[in-house]
DNA sequence: CGAATTTCAGTGGAACTGAAATTT
DNA sequence: CAAATTTCAGTTACACTGAAATTC
C-alpha cells in the first residue's frame, strides 16, 4: 500500500467502509434483506407511522430510494402504505407485526456484524471510535 | 436518526464515508481527476513501473477498474503502457513527468481535504482515529 | 400562486463477476 | 497441462438529479 495513502483518513475510512459494507451486505443478503430495509424499519419502529418524505429525512435516504424500498417492503408485507386523508399528498407508511418481527431478527444479525468488525478493538477503543466518528458526522451533517 | 442506528459503527462509518467521499470527489472533479487516479499515480511514484495486476494488488483495485483507469491516465499522458518483453502477458505501466507533476498537485488538494474533514478533531484525536481505523483494516485486510 | 410530496426514469462512481484470449 | 494477465461486458448497492403530477 503506498505510503501516501496509508495514513490518510479519507483512505482509511473508505477502506474500512468497504470491509464493513461487504460484511454487512453479505449477511443481510443471506437473510434476504439489504441496508435500506433496516434503516426504514428502524425508523418506523421508533418514530411510528410516517410520510415517505419524513422517512427520507430521518434515515438520510433520497426520496427516490424511499419509494423503491417501501415498494419492496410492502411487497413482503413488512410495511403498509396508506394515503393520508388529512393531507392527500402524503402516504402514511406503517410497520406491520411481521415487519416488527423482521426488525428484531435483523437487530441480532446487525449486532453480530458490529462485533465481528470491531473484533480487534477493546471495549474502550470501540467507544472512542464511536465518539470520534460521531463528532465528525455532527460537524458535517 | 433512529437510536438503533445512531451508535452502530457500521452506520457511522458509512455516513462518514459518504461525507468524505462527497468532499473528496467534488474537489477532485474540480481538478479533473478522481480517487482512482490518485491511487494509481501514488503507487507508480512509490513502487516504480508495475504490471496492472501488481497495481491492483497494491491499491486494492479490481483488475477491471485498473484497465479503465490506466486508459484514462494514458489518454492524458500521465502514464505510459508498454508490453513487458520478458513476459508478454504483462503491461508495464510507468508514470510520466506530467504524471508526477499531477500527483504533487493532487497531494496538496488531498491534504486540504483531510484537514477539512477532521476539522472538529484535535491533533491527538486525529492520531487516535487513524490508529483505530488502521487496526480494523489490519485485522480484516 | 408557491411549496411540498410522491413517482418515474435515468446517471454516476465504486466494487465486483464471468468469461474469453494470450502467454508463461 | 495449470496458472497468471489483460480485456470486455455486465451487475449490484448506494447516492443522486430532473421532471411530471398531485395536493396543500
Amino acid at each position: 500500500m503506498p505510503a501516501r495513502l496509508r495514513g490518510k483518513p479519507t483512505w482509511l475510512i473508505s477502506q474500512v467502509e468497504t470491509v464493513a459494507h461487504r460484511l454487512l451486505t453479505e449477511r443481510l443478503a443471506a437473510a434476504g434483506a439489504r441496508g435500506y430495509h433496516y434503516r426504514l424499519l428502524a425508523a418506523l419502529a421508533e418514530f411510528g407511522p410516517s410520510s415517505q418524505a419524513a422517512l427520507g429525512r430521518r434515515t438520510a435516504m433520497d426520496r427516490s430510494d424511499v419509494v423503491a424500498v417501501v415498494n419492496e417492503l410492502a411487497g413482503q408485507g413488512l410495511v403498509e402504505r396508506d394515503t393520508d386523508q388529512a393531507d392527500r399528498r402524503r402516504n402514511i407508511i406503517s410497520i406491520t407485526p411481521n415487519g416488527a418481527r423482521r426488525l428484531r431478527e435483523l437487530d441480532v444479525l446487525l449486532a453480530a456484524v458490529q462485533d465481528e468488525l470491531l473484533a480487534p478493538l477493546s471495549g474502550q477503543q470501540r467507544s472512542q471510535l464511536i465518539e470520534l466518528l460521531s463528532r465528525i458526522l455532527g460537524a458535517h451533517g
